[in-house]
DNA sequence: GAGTATATGGTACGACTGTTTCAATAACGA
DNA sequence: TCGTTATTGAAACAGTCGTACCATATACTC
């Protein structure tokens, strides 16, 4: 009876307008230019999302996936020392490759900031990688409940991306986090 | 010959201009509602700035001197061991009041890194402060050109604003600082 | 009063926005 | 072939955006 549904042209899309998102950001997201880049139509972009902010939504969620997988594959290889560890991360998330990735990040608070109200799972979004990053660094934590080990892990990769971003001073931003890595070994 | 000039008119434009974008955010800003609630015109915005890129980047600049005025009020208050400074820095940043100056700051931080063309000055920005607070913890650096440490300072500072504001969570953030200046103390 | 420079109001332009409406097409079962 | 459901195109709607144009009003010198 009738012409059957075809989900996989949503995820298709949702795919390449998080690649679109990631590259071009947020703040100026338009249909019809998103549209153009997908080869589609912002009748289409509607017609799978119902409207542009569930598109974006939908386009935020995919891009918390795709980062959460990313850092999952990639955590194994952080092993060692505290220092080892610690400077394994830094140079994974402040790789070039994870520049769009870090970039949204910033966008999307900065948003959430001005309206709240979009984002009811913001701190959520801020406190999951507490849990994979805790276990990381597990063995510097006054216990195993200790969330302020990994609050300042965090705090110091989070406020020397924001430098590295804005200055793209790469050799003074790698030395101040070597230099915590010695602190926090102590 | 002919009416005089008002150059103040401008200057009082500016000062509230800069309040409404510290209240309202830079995002969304639009000068129809913005010359509604500062009882002009956009006529008369564009008469006194030119465009609305120039009076952005005329509020920006604007704010950027509401601040340093503001640290440089508080800064003497800054005193005693390294931890009770680093305490005292981050309870005065972090205060309530000053939401509406971190809001924009990473707001201002988002948008440069997505068109960084209109933030010529965006890396100045960020390392203005370390000559400030660098002073003020001139005796933990490892030398009088020693930049890591207010980096890493700042970077801490930073990344706990971030957090703060995402989560609201200031107990596990003023927690968080009080590691960071107990190691720092060592 | 005239002359002149600054300051405004009103209005409209062209380009954009998200979204809707209407019609057409495409792929299936019967 | 027909009914049915999914998909898609084209166009329009109602709104907002920054900005430009044109007239007018204001405050001063002479």
């Amino acid at each position: 009876m009738g012409r059957p549904a075809d989900p996989a042209r949503r995820e298709r899309t949702l795919a390449r307008a998080t690649d679109y998102v990631l590259t071009h950001g947020l703040a100026g997201l338009s249909l019809r230019p998103l549209a153009t880049a997908l080869d589609t139509s912002p009748r289409m972009l509607l017609y799978d999302f119902g409207s542009k902010q569930e598109l974006v939504a939908a386009v935020l969620a995919e891009a918390r996936r795709r980062g959460a997988t990313r850092l999952a594959e990639h955590l194994p290889a952080a092993t060692g020392s505290v220092q080892e560890r610690l400077r394994g991360i830094w140079a994974w998330i402040s790789a070039d490759e994870r520049a769009p990735f870090v970039r949204l990040f910033f966008e999307v608070h900065a948003d959430g900031l001005v309206h709240p109200e979009n984002y009811p799972d913001q701190g959520q979004a801020i406190t999951d990688w507490f849990d994979t990053l805790g276990a990381t660094f597990r063995d510097v934590s006054t216990g195993p409940d200790d969330t302020v080990t990994p609050t300042l892990v965090m705090a110091v990769i989070r406020g020397l991306l924001f430098d590295l971003t804005a200055t793209g001073d790469r050799h003074r931003t790698d030395r101040a986090l070597d230099r915590f890595a010695e602190l926090l070994g102590h």
